[in-house]
DNA sequence: CGGCCAGTTGACGGACCTCAACTGTAGTGG
DNA sequence: CCACTACAGTTGAGGTCCGTCAACTGGCCG
């Protein structure tokens, strides 16, 4: 991991995130503090159990939260984008580690120095604790979805959730047409998803079937009609009701 | 829901909690902001959707926060215990419903004069900020439960957070030995767990009969050994190979 | 006693996991 | 150019865990 010095004004969050909170003082006062990286895909950032002496805020990009199970076995215990915060700890060890689920660019803030800037800026604290309520409102809506629903639904609600956060890439001519590029693996989806990674990829196949997204290769996701989507997220029995086909015709 | 005004000495965590980072000063400032209330179980405390105008520190008890799914389910996304705090929220109305679990001790705050009161008061907001934290933690932890773990690890694992965060009822003659009176019915650990009512019963009677717990009656419980509660809870293959018995002798 | 509720236990079916075979794509090197 | 490998993804067959439905027990209260 390489740091990188630049410019605030070349970032893509220059007004949005920590800094939106932030007047041009503060900010000049908090790049002195900060180092700015970037790393490709598939790097950690930080691991289960290692010292957390720095903080980051993403400025480009998706870090995956990975907690390592005893038998090998990975599970995604959130995702972050940007321009969310993280690395805030109780302890001074992290309890899982970060590994860069894209290309990411970021900025890196000493934990020690930045604690001392948090004193003198408590807007910038009411900041971060309004992220990390969002975090906990999003952890929660999470556990709903992990504990009560279907994995058609988990897949669904995935996409969904995809689909709000990440930038768009849709084309003016079908604005109620939503495309995504995955950057996920189906296996990293499973692992996000408490499912197997082969159940994830019956699931698009279902969605696909069943018209509610279109699939031209494995990471290219068109959602035609988001109301749609939204309904197989939210619905709550488990069978297969909402398979359109047959069963239908022959009733 | 009856506001009766008493003095903060009668209040278990008088110096827990939210009230442990301030002097005495503010603690009378605070004291008058507060409406201490007391309310038997089973009783909402807000609804999913209500204006967020108040918050709470729960002085005694344990507190529901209860999502209702559409089919009219419910699912626990949290347990709220003395002496934490809650009523956070991002928008000005809740998404969930908060409710007693078991008899219940709190001192209400108004949102706006609460407010102002932290404003002047960042020990005590980084405090609260400290406790989200917490919960974050905890919720995380959760996912990776719901996720990835078999319905006996998942009764164990809430045996075992019960057992950490209850106040103790054990007996000095035996200091490993923990005893629980759980204020639950195994319908509302289902809700928590993710589980149906049937499956908790019986892996509380798996666990009974493997000798990690003890039941005299459904509702009180007695650990002999942490450690084996605890290895249960983390295991990670849903195999039955850890119930003791005739597969072993045959081997 | 009868009704109600929490809890237990059994039988059965379905959703998901496991294991496996196969396809498609990309990269490497002869 | 075409093997050859490596990996992501899809699909099928079979087994298992857990949900569903149901019957039963035990405690509590009028």
């Amino acid at each position: 991991m390489h740091g990188i010095r630049m410019r605030c004004d070349t970032c893509q969050v220059h007004r949005e995130g920590l800094c939106a909170v932030l007047d041009d003082e503060a900010l000049a006062q908090l790049y002195q503090l900060s180092r700015r990286k970037t790393l490709p895909a598939h790097n950690v950032i930080f691991r289960d159990g290692d010292e957390a002496d720095q903080y980051f805020s993403i400025t480009s990009g998706i870090v995956k939260l990975v907690k390592t199970l005893a038998d090998g076995h990975q599970h995604i215990i959130g995702l972050i984008y940007q321009p969310d915060f993280m690395g805030q700890t109780l302890n001074h060890r992290h309890t899982y580690s970060a590994e860069s689920a894209t290309d990411v660019e970021l900025c890196a803030y000493p934990r020690a120095a930045f604690d001392i800037f948090l004193k003198s800026h408590p807007k910038l604290e009411r900041q971060i604790f309004d992220m990390t309520l969002r975090e906990l409102d999003f952890c929660r809506d999470w556990t709903l979805l992990l504990g009560r629903k279907c994995s058609y639904e988990r897949v669904a609600g995935f996409l969904l959730m995809m689909a709000r956060r990440m930038p768009r890439t849709g084309n003016a001519q079908e604005p109620n047409s939503v495309h995504l590029e995955l950057p996920f693996t189906r296996a990293e989806m499973a692992d996000y998803l408490g499912l197997t990674l082969e159940t994830v990829s019956r699931q698009f196949s279902r969605l696909k079937t069943n018209g509610i997204i279109d699939l031209p290769s494995s990471r290219d996701i068109t959602i035609p009609n988001m109301e749609l989507l939204s309904a197989v997220a939210q619905i709550e029995s488990c069978s297969d009701a909402f398979d359109e086909g047959q069963s239908r015709v022959i009733a």
